[in-house]
DNA sequence: AAGTTTGTTAAAAATTTATTTAACTTTTTA
DNA sequence: TAAAAAGTTAAATAAATTTTTAACAAACTT
């Protein structure tokens, strides 16, 4: 191989690493392990890889590359290939960062909304028994209503992210913020 | 105080635990530590709290809560506010969870779009660079080109989630998705 | 201005989380 | 079906983060 074309690869290689550098480090504000900021940044830039690959590609062992693409399936970044010919699993990254996106915030933002939202159903059953006990005085009267109205406004905001978790879905969104925009 | 009296205030501070180990939970995913995921949760059914008032509630340092208030105003989930009279600060907590959702998302947003499209963009001109460089083999301009290409794509998803940004800042989206539907 | 209270910074301890090594299970193929 | 390869689970180690204790700085009171 050539001088230049030498240097021509060392260019391509600086020119993806500052592309998985910037994306692993966002990546962990999602939630990930760096091991798996960094598998998902790396694959960004690959067709398709085993885990012996990314165990070369990014120096660590194989069970941290196992449960790094266990978790990077579970948020659907990656998903698992079938290549005949080889025994090895191989997976690819999902590269469409809208599909990325929708996955990840409309799980976060599902499970947000039902555990606070039971949480919210019965702690306002719980005031409405205070507030119908008839040995309840007055000041507790009050201050149970004062929450039960706290919640209430606040299933407010749980109706209006289930919306948005909707119309992110159906893709009704992109109605009202269309993908590709001429500015 | 009543026997009766004495049940109704133990409902209710069950009441309130069950909202507040809600929110604590899953705030944080949010990244932000459980000290103050608690704490804010805590707030979030207190009209205002001192350094000592947080200490004695939760049973934690005067540090950690003094940290955990600072970091809970860096994302506007928790504010300074003057009380006359008292030499001690008081803090108060956002009750609005859309304006809570509207700086998180926006910040965490922002610093992902601003950090990787910097990057993108670096990276872009490395590969053209390659691209135009005369001694560069077509195998390797190929390559570079179909990196270039990836990346432009990858502006698109940026490009949207800085409208997504935007609308939500002017408060555009709400026309989209109301806060409060009829369901 | 001295003393006291309040809040913050810094270093240390404790806890939690991430990663690795080693053992084990499953799958493949010969 | 036995041997080998691939992948996963579990325990142990390592690393990072969170919390606390202790020392310090700033602000208020008298």
């Amino acid at each position: 191989m050539s001088d230049s074309t030498e240097r021509s690869r060392t260019k391509i290689e600086e020119a993806k690493d500052k592309v998985i550098g910037a994306i692993a480090e966002t990546m962990d504000l999602y939630g990930v392990t760096p091991a798996a900021a960094n598998l998902y940044a790396t694959m960004y830039f690959k067709d398709q890889m085993t885990l012996d690959e990314m165990r070369t590609e990014l120096g660590m062992s194989k069970p941290s590359m196992s449960t790094s693409v266990r978790k990077l399936q579970e948020i659907e970044m990656v998903k698992k290939t079938f290549t005949r010919g080889s025994r090895k699993h191989t997976y690819v990254a999902e590269k469409n960062f809208f599909r990325s996106f929708m996955v990840f915030y409309c799980q976060m933002w599902e499970r947000e909304i039902k555990m606070n939202m039971e949480a919210v159903e019965e702690a306002q059953e719980d005031f409405i028994n205070v507030i119908k006990d008839s040995t309840s005085t007055p000041e507790i009267v009050a201050e149970a209503k004062q929450y039960y109205d706290q919640l209430e406004e606040s299933k407010k905001y749980y109706h209006w992210l289930e919306d948005l978790v909707a119309s992110i879905k159906s893709g009704k969104i992109f109605e009202f913020l269309p993908k590709d925009q001429q500015d």
